[in-house]
DNA sequence: ATTTTTATCTCAAACGTTTCCGTCAATTAG
DNA sequence: CTAATTGACGGAAACGTTTGAGATAAAAAT
């Protein structure tokens, strides 16, 4: 590995100099700058992360910490495609991500110990659960964090429209002339609790009641338990014109349930998805769902991040909103 | 931040001692190894990983190179699961990931380059085009390696048994009596030339004829390429019976054509796909496929690649085989 | 009682940077 | 012509570790 003192040598000038002149100060001399630009390429130089990120106190380097009870993290695609433009956005920016976990070599860490042990200048949380301990630690820390999904009070966070997102599914449902209209819920979390508020505003703005047995506790994910509540719903004497599954991927579960009991999408009961993940509009009939804005989201979570790290006095505490768009598929029947 | 100097000032031991304690070096008193512990803990240590590299050249850090001509790297089940995976084994011996990119701070630089200025110990390597100037300077620099899909030499290998999944499936396809197979194949690649010589070798040993018109250059992940060839398929005067889709993701096209024609799977016509993605099982029919261990896969990149880091003379570059296993669902009529 | 071993700890260099401060010559100002 | 300014560069400390070689004292062996 060549290093600063190497180049130093072979030009004869001192280390202070070449790093000067690599670093683009303005205390060098053109001249010499340029022989030792020259001399760096020749000589393979590449500058060495570790010894100055110690002296600097800068990594270049952000913390993701993505948890998720099934621990498949990466193969949910909501979080995948946020990950993954959160990613170019840093990676455009000159930043590199690592992921944070609780282990470093044979020594159990805390999330936050991780991050301290790695130096990452900032950490972006994006997780199914946020009232775990690691993820409290984290928060009332020193490093600068964005959060997806979940507000924290002094903490920025990203926040994908659920609200708006639900409120104009209901709308146009709504618009379509359903009333009786089933809602499954995800699993209790922040995000569940956001949409189902959106929910129920939205059917009160339309004067449609929301009946509580047509309010089900289902799973985010789960197509196997929106199968058995979609069954529930079909089995009722009164059954809805319309369901609102979890998300997408659930919705499978769902669509199945109704096939299995023969009846079809929309003709015998609409269906509403949520997420506007890719296969959902590889579906026949292709979902209706709201599509959230993940690359937005991913976007604006490593801008507000790295602002926050590079701008720590001008930059504040905020709640960017990321508004979604309806996706107009054929599962949901006019019926007026 | 709390280094081992201010531990070493606070117990009155050398600096020295302190490290050795912490690191659980045989010559320090066992009394003195609590004290120094407890105060650590106290004072709220932890290991500057920055230090620690520079002096030791290790990093406990995994560079992960993932890259796809639609940069949609992690968006891609295949590659998402097989990272997770990866990362679960990785952090279980406690090593990070980080993802290797173009730039770093305001510098371009090859991805070898940010591999020598990260310093990561090992680098996987799952590309969808291994054949780029990028890959070539990684393969052929001095960093640990692990492939993923490709064979290089003198470099280990994890291959997916891409061969033998489409030999099961053409075996299995045949036992249904099928003869007439159409076979729409992935982007040029080698993972395509694998499929497509298992393909042509099981037909062979079955006797079936491997029709040329039958044979069509498709594209993995393309519903819409795909849509189109299955139509090109349907409308032959000699219809097949049975089609080989790229892969499950693709095969949504697929089955959207047969739809779009009045066609019913597997009544009409026959479909197999591959991956054995979730989607996949949760249609109607449930789609018969080839299911990667992309588990196996993951965990076993990330085995080899930290024996290769961490036993560098007892290790030696290899082609690890995964085999897969096929999920018979119903979208094969028996027709015989 | 002397020598050897063992256990415990310290010294000090080294890893590759960055950066403040100082030096020295050349240029400009007075 | 002297004094002040500027430009270009070097010295050296510092960041937080690790580690082999030495030092010291206590224990064991002779």
């Amino acid at each position: 590995m060549v290093s600063l003192k190497d180049i130093s040598v072979r030009c004869g000038v001192s280390v202070a100099t070449v790093s000067k002149a690599l670093n683009g100060h303005k205390d060098v001399s053109e001249a010499t700058r340029e022989r030792l630009l020259k001399a760096a390429k020749e000589m393979g130089y590449f500058p060495n992360s570790q010894a100055r990120a110690l002296k600097t106190n800068k990594t270049l380097n952000l913390g993701v910490m993505f948890s998720d009870e099934a621990g498949s993290g990466l193969t949910h695609e909501f979080f995948a495609k946020v990950l993954n433009s959160f990613k170019i956005e840093a990676e455009a920016a000159g930043y590199d991500i690592t992921f944070i976990n609780k282990n470093v070599g044979r020594q159990k860490m805390s999330t936050y110990e991780h991050c301290k042990y790695r130096n990452v200048d900032g950490v972006v949380i994006a997780c199914t659960d946020f009232s775990t301990q690691d993820v409290y630690e984290v928060i009332n820390g020193d490093i600068p964090v964005v959060t997806i999904d979940h507000i924290f009070d002094c903490r920025t966070a990203i926040m994908s429209n659920n609200e708006k997102g639900i409120e104009e599914l209901v709308n146009y449902v709504a618009d379509m002339g359903h009333r009786r209209i089933a809602y499954i819920q995800g699993n209790r979390s922040a995000v569940a609790d956001r949409r189902l508020a959106g929910f129920c505003k939205a059917c009160m703005n339309r004067g449609i009641e929301v009946a509580p047995e047509l309010l089900l506790a289902g799973d985010y994910h789960n197509p196997e338990k929106t199968y058995e509540l979609t069954k529930e719903l079909i089995a009722m004497s009164e059954r809805p014109t319309c369901i609102f599954m979890p998300d997408d991927y659930s919705s499978m579960g769902g669509l199945g349930a109704i096939k299995d009991s023969g009846l079809s999408v929309p003709n015998d009961i609409s269906v509403v998805g949520y997420d506007g993940i890719a296969y959902s509009q590889l579906l026949s009939p292709k979902l209706t769902t709201y599509l959230q804005d993940t690359a937005e989201i991913g976007t604006e979570a490593a801008k507000k991040l790295i602002s926050l790290i590079e701008n720590p006095q001008t930059t504040f505490t905020e709640v960017v909103t990321v508004d979604g768009r309806l996706i107009e598929g054929a599962s949901v029947k006019r019926i007026i």
